[in-house]
DNA sequence: CTGTTAGCGCTTTCAG
DNA sequence: CTGAAAGCGCTAACAG
């Protein structure tokens, strides 16, 4: 024993009341900053559990913690990603079981309104927090938000970057990074000079911006010739246009970069436009239907993004934040995209599932 | 209320002593698989479980179970990898701290019956696990485990594949994969009939066969030309001789998969040799040193084996086994090789540390 | 603002 | 083989 702290036995909160002279009770509240507790005691307990070596036992908490209640608020739009994220946020919730959290899924009908209406509702209904896969337009939501008073509720935003005052974090892929990625990969495949194009979702969400900044800034610095980017709304049928009018503009392209969904119908429109074999494709993300593509060689990299992660972190993370335990000076959680190539596809292909109405995909 | 299940109450053991009119001590007893309890009253408990919808909660099971104790085994030997596995077995005891699991890390000096040895003290010491990063020559190790009693000491293996009967599971990369996907890079980047080499570690190590058998199957479904396979041992000395053995009867070679450490000392024989931006190169792993090849652009892509994650899960895999929450139908745990080159490079930098001893590196 | 007390759901002696 | 009882460490009323 160097200095006082005994490293053999655990210090729990009756040691501390015990050192101070005062409530288990009272120590409780002043490690979990409750309202109603005197500055100076909250400091001394805090001097006493950093001089003890305290460690708060989680588990205990949540045996006697009541539940925190959670809801996701997804758009009525039935979508390859926003069902992996789902699947991840209700895996979330088997693994906290233990600790008393339950997340309640909804599904919005209309847009921005619907969204603060069913927002209001949940803050008042005393739910701890609420997970947002916002609507197209977010930028609505975002005013909104800014104007109202929430109370208690935290929000978390997925897929998005909602303003940031209105939210505790975001959890989203690294986009910058994908778009770097898919940038040396169509470079390596095609070789300087090349013609690439960058096929991408609306420009007005952020994170296709920080993708199409990282692909833009690779494809300069790899000498590559840029030949636009095609923006388009998660519309099966304005991708098969897209993919149109792509091809009409360029006939000379050799590479695609694309940052989006709709993938699908997409690329089999490339098919039917004979550009089957002639340009080297990186997609995103990894559905069943993308498996073929990829295994038939049309698309020859993915870069998975994991929406399923997404999900499940995004309620561990609030979790963990409302508990005290994360701090979260980044208000963003970046994950990161991964390369998926033939040979390394079946570790991926097993993690996604077949989405339940097909409708929407092809 | 479709059945008997109601899905809004929580069921505790207390609930199944009630039906059952029997103690909670005994549900308990029946449902941890204990020895002095009678065959009737476990079916019955199992049944009752069952049919009541019963979940345990951990969370209150480790409040007052009694503390797991594991040692973790490592050859006298500091190494990149290794060092990562034990940064990851550390990172997995500051994550199950609340369910009292200790590890202590011990360093062996001799091989095979040191090993031994300890193993059987640590037995007799009552812990419940150990944790094995073998020496050179496990298969010595495998047959001396294979003829001793370890009593309740469960065992888990990590980069090697001990003999199966005498572990519980082993946790290591998926190198049929990594082999397949190093295999499609040199093809992509080089193209048909190429010739390429394998530089690998031992092959007596199952994982390294692993690795080559997927290298090779790809190498030949891609229609390169196979120059050969290069083994040796994990020494930076060793690393220098086949650097220079190997471009001594292939002057002609295109590409290289070093499928194992030391690659560092192997590249810059290389470069001495005047090789250095002739040949393509995919390496293993990302250690400090790595980060710098993979910048210069020496080493196109390197294939992410995730040491750290491997301690990390062999310890929790470990600890839910023996709380009779996994079962391990399959004995091994592959972890998902991933492709990194430049443009990814960054995310998995920060994600490795400098090795104490540098002495092995280079 | 603080203390008392009753659990949360389970495992583990200890006594039969 | 089984039961009774004592906690594990913490939170949440409730009562000052």
């Amino acid at each position: 024993m160097t200095n006082g702290v005994d490293k053999n036995k655990k210090i729990t909160i009756y040691d501390i009341a015990q050192e101070l002279r005062i409530s288990i009770a009272t120590v409780s509240r002043a490690l979990n900053g409750k309202e109603d507790i005197s500055e100076k005691t909250r400091e001394a307990v805090y001097e006493a559990a950093e001089r003890m070596g305290y460690k708060a036992s989680k588990t205990a908490a949540s045996l006697s913690r009541k539940e925190k209640k959670f809801a996701a608020l997804f758009p009525n739009l039935i979508h390859d990603y926003d069902n992996e994220v789902r699947r991840g946020i209700q895996k979330a919730v088997e693994e906290l079981h233990d600790y008393h959290v339950s997340v309640e899924m909804i599904t919005i009908e209309g847009k921005a309104e619907g969204y603060m209406e069913k927002l209001k509702e949940l803050s008042y209904k005393d739910y701890d927090g609420a997970l947002i896969i916002p609507p197209e337009g977010e930028e609505q939501l975002s005013e909104l938000l800014r104007s109202t008073r929430l109370g208690k509720l935290s929000l978390v935003t997925m897929t998005t970057d909602l303003d940031r005052d209105v939210r505790v974090f975001g959890v989203q892929s690294n986009g910058l990074v994908a778009g770097h990625m898919a940038g040396e990969l169509l470079a390596t495949l095609l070789g300087p000079g090349k013609k690439v194009a960058l096929v991408t979702g609306q420009m007005t969400s952020q994170i296709h911006k920080s993708t199409a900044k990282g692909f833009l800034d690779e494809v300069e610095a790899q000498k590559l010739t840029f030949a636009g980017t095609y923006e388009h709304y998660d519309d099966p049928k304005k991708a098969y246009e897209t993919a149109g009018r792509l091809i009409a503009e360029h006939p000379d392209l050799d590479g695609i970069y694309l940052a989006t969904a709709n993938s699908v119908t997409f690329c089999s429109r490339l098919v039917e436009l004979g550009y089957g074999g002639k340009i080297k494709i990186i997609a995103s993300d990894v559905f069943p239907k993308m498996v073929e593509l990829v295994r038939s060689g049309l698309v020859y990299a993915t870069i998975f993004q994991n929406p399923f992660n997404q999900g499940r972190l995004a309620v561990q993370y609030l979790f963990e934040y409302l508990l005290g335990e994360r701090k979260f000076e980044e208000d963003e959680i970046l994950l990161d995209p991964q390369i998926v190539i033939r040979s390394n596809m079946e570790l991926y292909e097993k993690k996604c599932v077949e989405v339940m109405s097909e409708d929407i995909l092809f």
